[in-house]
DNA sequence: AACTCGGGGTA
DNA sequence: TACCCAGAGTT
């Protein structure tokens, strides 16, 4: 263990008692709602997943609730926080807890990392915040201060730097009070010890970290690089029908957006005009049984929606149609269903000008 | 071990 | 633009 260990916890835990937020998940160690704001809050900052807990903690009270709720329901309450087998795994996880537990989540972290959507980190959360065990948190902020104090360079996307990195948080936790430890560093982290250019002036630290002695505060941690970003080619086909119905599709299958809605989609490998669009077996299959009177471009540029991994350049194209099928449904009413951020905007973008 | 999964904030 | 965020599951 480092020698540094309990004066490092000690001064931590006081910086945070001194300057931690007041956060509704911090007024309760309910095991449902720490479990709840852990898997809202990965890879998601605060003040973004804030809403959406006290959204669910209002709409799902208690874990039945959650469980008893259509998973329809518990996408359109997630519709907008992103990475979607989130929610899929929150809403699985409280029928196993509901019906297979009797409504009681598991206290120990070993139980906790069996549940679906719930690997080191959370489990490691909720063990240590509901049933004060000693288990560390490793989370980007943990990542940062680390190799930072400690000054270590080892790639925290690799295996060994997780390894690493979680032994030395395991030894450093305050075994006494583990759950404000692990909050401790996490607050220190996104609060203080932030990505670009924090205030080691000022910090609390700054005698004993290695990082900002050696001068090396901007290249620590190391990640290895992302690969580029693809482009993908979106067009989506938005029927409309003389008493203004649309149709709507369920995704299925891999990839992005499961189980999320949308209009029919045709994707291509570029971008496409009207008649170069026409000509794709792709079309064909979309406008069989459709009597279409006439299709028109809605964005003359397309919308470039940026998620982390790919870059989806979308066109939006307005089918006017005669008869409408049996499946459609009114466009007012795609409000009503769990649909990408993309599909949305352009849905509220349609009716203001419309 | 590498890849995939969103959307938004920040410099 | 590039990086990051209270990471986990799949390949």
């Amino acid at each position: 263990m480092p020698k540094i260990a309990p004066h490092f916890s000690k001064k931590l835990i006081a910086w945070y008692l001194q300057n931690k937020r007041e956060l509704p998940w911090r007024n309760t160690l309910d095991p449902y709602r720490i479990w709840l704001s852990e898997i809202m809050l990965q890879q998601t900052r605060v003040l973004q997943g804030l809403p959406y807990y006290l959204k669910f903690v209002e709409a799902y009270p208690k874990v039945e609730d959650l469980a008893n709720a259509p998973e329809d329901d518990v996408l359109k309450l997630w519709q907008g926080l992103g990475y979607y087998s989130r929610a899929r795994n929150l809403h699985a996880t409280a029928k196993i807890v509901s019906e297979e537990m009797s409504g009681v989540f598991p206290d120990n972290y070993k139980g906790l990392l069996k549940l679906k959507g719930v690997g080191d980190y959370t489990a490691s959360a909720i063990a240590s915040i509901s049933f004060n065990q000693p288990e560390a948190v490793v989370d980007g902020n943990v990542y940062r201060v680390l190799s930072r104090f400690f000054g270590i360079s080892t790639p925290i996307n690799i295996t060994a730097g997780q390894k690493e990195f979680k032994t030395l948080a395991q030894q450093l936790i305050d075994r006494a009070q583990p759950g404000t430890f692990n909050q401790a560093i996490m607050e220190f982290g996104a609060r203080f010890c932030v990505p670009q250019n924090p205030d080691c002036g000022n910090c609390i630290f700054n005698e004993n970290c290695w990082a900002f002695q050696q001068k090396r505060v901007a290249e620590l941690p190391v990640k290895i690089k992302a690969k580029p970003v693809k482009k993908r080619f979106f067009n989506y086909m938005v029927v409309l029908s003389e008493n203004e119905q649309t149709i709507l599709q369920q995704r299925t299958g891999k990839g992005i957006w499961q189980k999320l809605y949308e209009f029919p989609l045709i994707e291509t490998s570029e971008e496409m005009n009207l008649s170069a669009l026409k000509n794709l077996q792709q079309f064909e299959d979309f406008s069989k049984g459709l009597n279409i009177e006439d299709i028109s471009l809605f964005n003359e540029k397309s919308v470039i929606h940026k998620l982390s991994h790919q870059h989806l350049n979308t066109r939006f194209w307005i089918v006017e149609i005669s008869e409408e099928k049996e499946s459609s449904i009114p466009i007012s009413e795609v409000k009503n269903y769990a649909v990408p951020v993309l599909i949305a905007d352009f849905v509220s973008e349609f009716f203001e000008n419309y």
